[in-house]
DNA sequence: CTGTTAGCGCTTTCAA
DNA sequence: TTGAAAGCGCTAACAG
């Protein structure tokens, strides 16, 4: 057990108080007297205990975040940009996931929003948006991600799938397609809902009528991807693209291809989402879209932040309208994805 | 702010000294008492603050977890066993990474091993034997994965890197091949290394002699494996395998073999390390040397608890003996790599 | 079995 | 500019 912020006093003959001032950068120090207290807490390898300091200011320094899994690159690629920013601000993160239980959701929310942490980012898909309401109003601010239901209720940021549908789709058209497949993600999921949502608003905005025959259910893996290109690939009147909710998926459409003699892009092109990293080791690349991912992940903790310490400059404090605003209006943001071209899709030859 | 200890104590008409026992499982609290405490715990929605339990009791209840990089797939899948396990245990986790950063490093080691927590587990690759060793003389019990230089100093995890390096030479060589090729990781990696010791080893217990013509230095990179790949192919009397110290070159060879007209397997071989996601979505396959990743974190979590809350039982606690055994002999665990055979791999053809 | 009480290490008034 | 002192919420003797 190193120094306490006594041992430093004594060395330095001052108060206990003094050192705070000095840990905290707060002014009531003398310039001599703080460098001499600098020099001691150095020369002592003194740390502040983390936990007196919170339990004294009740603030943990921490920031908490809540994933389904570690294992999906969209979220880990979240949790770089939540990691890189919290550091950047000088919190420590503290890392929960919940296999998309909803037991487990509503424990670590439960517990994150009690004490654990200043501030909690989730991403939470089995929590009901009255409970998520509920569990803004404590005193820790929660900031969610790529949960559209509770977007103006909580502080939210999202992708926006529809039209992230819309470009990859249209892309597909104006190379030339007509017949596009489109394979759903998960049931319930959200995203996917949205995805074929732009898929369609694409294709009729380009005169093109939806076929329901083209449509696949999936559930954004591997197999499922590849079942349904099999079964899409051998309609009669096969589709010349396949657009799959996510990377996954679309390479299973690639590889139901191959199986059937049918090569990528010539046959068949195919449009995934996310960027995994795979998409680049294959030949050809798949092409995608990708999601801001590092930059939604860095945004939140930006919100966070503000939400943790409000600033009080922007008007004089008693300016109540727009401290009303400030609280009728819920902060929301929403990224765009990007398509990223690879060698996946190309115009259709018959 | 929720309730705290005593608001609890003074709705039961009990001491606080009550409700702590309850809250910890202790005994010296009457069934009864213990009952109705609980109760009025649940309809107050009472959590305990864990600053002030942490603060009181010298403990966190919570483990660091310090990696380079949360992207390598290598270090994610340890961090789902170290998550999974820590759970299990009722610990929470801190998740630092460092970027490969010397300096970060020293501080994040610095800042977990001083206070915030019970325990840290280090992926440290930056921190020199002594340094760490002087890091493990404090409190805070630490695990180091994957360091074979402190192995014996610290207690530590590690893969056997030259056992996997012969299962996969000899793999490739009991197939009938003669000329294989290595590329290696980053320079100064110690996994490379034993690895390439290990595909030494397999040659020459196979009667094969090494050709350093077979050797090219690489950095775990898809570009390097490319370029590499590039070079060995084009040899005169080019390899017939290929074995890349990792996957991601593995998947550049299998590129750079596509680029030159070869085809995988029929003309040359190729196998990796780690069993990254890409190697299962591709035709074919990627063989590659699997790392028991999630049973090594579970397994560091395990460790960290025994040093945390060392058994008592085994011995009567005077045997002084005991003691100094345990003192003595470091653990250290050595888990070994797995083939996992997909379609990249085949005997050669001419 | 139960209650009282002295801290844990730090922040933060309030006086000096 | 400095210091003394009162907690923050909880644990763990210790006394009853």
């Amino acid at each position: 057990m190193g120094p306490t912020i006594r041992d430093i006093a004594k060395a330095a003959n001052v108060s206990t108080a003094a050192v705070s001032y000095v840990i905290n950068d707060k002014p009531g120090v003398s310039e001599e007297t703080r460098l001499k207290i600098q020099r001691i807490m150095r020369e002592m390898n003194y740390r502040p205990n983390p936990q007196a300091r919170g339990l004294a200011a009740k603030r943990t320094g921490m920031l908490g975040l809540m994933i389904p899994d570690i294992t999906d690159p969209f979220y880990v690629n979240v949790v770089r940009g939540v990691e890189a920013e919290s550091n950047q601000l000088g919190y420590t993160l503290t890392l929960c996931t919940t296999h998309g239980d909803a037991e487990r959701e509503r424990n670590v929310a439960g517990t994150l929003t009690s004490n654990w942490v200043d501030g909690v980012i989730m991403m939470a898909y089995k929590l009901s948006p009255s409970e998520l309401e509920k569990l803004s109003k404590h005193k820790v601010p929660i900031v969610v991600i790529d949960n559209p239901e509770v977007a103006g209720l909580i502080p939210s940021i999202m992708v926006n799938n529809t039209a992230l549908g819309r470009t990859a789709t249209a892309y597909l058209v104006e190379m030339g397609h007509t017949r596009i497949g489109f394979i759903h993600g998960v049931e319930g999921s959200n995203s996917s809902a949205a995805r074929y949502e732009g898929y369609v608003q694409a294709l009729k905005s380009h005169g093109l009528e939806p076929d329901p025959d083209l449509v696949e259910r999936g559930d954004f893996s591997y197999e499922h991807g590849l079942a349904a290109a099999h079964r899409l690939l051998s309609l009669p009147n096969r589709p010349t693209a396949i657009f799959a909710a996510n990377d996954q998926m679309a390479f299973g459409v690639m590889n139901a291809a191959t199986e059937l003699g049918l090569s990528v892009p010539e046959d068949i092109s195919v449009i995934g989402v996310d960027d995994i990293e795979a998409a680049a080791l294959v030949v050809p690349g798949l092409t995608t879209m990708r999601q801001p991912t590092w930059e939604i992940g860095a945004c939140a903790v930006q919100i966070l932040e503000r939400l943790i310490n409000p600033p009080e400059d922007s008007q004089d404090s008693k300016d109540a309208q727009s401290a009303d605003a400030s609280k009728s209006s819920v902060i929301q943001r929403v990224f765009e994805a990007e398509l990223v071209v690879r060698g996946s899709c190309a115009p259709p030859t018959i």
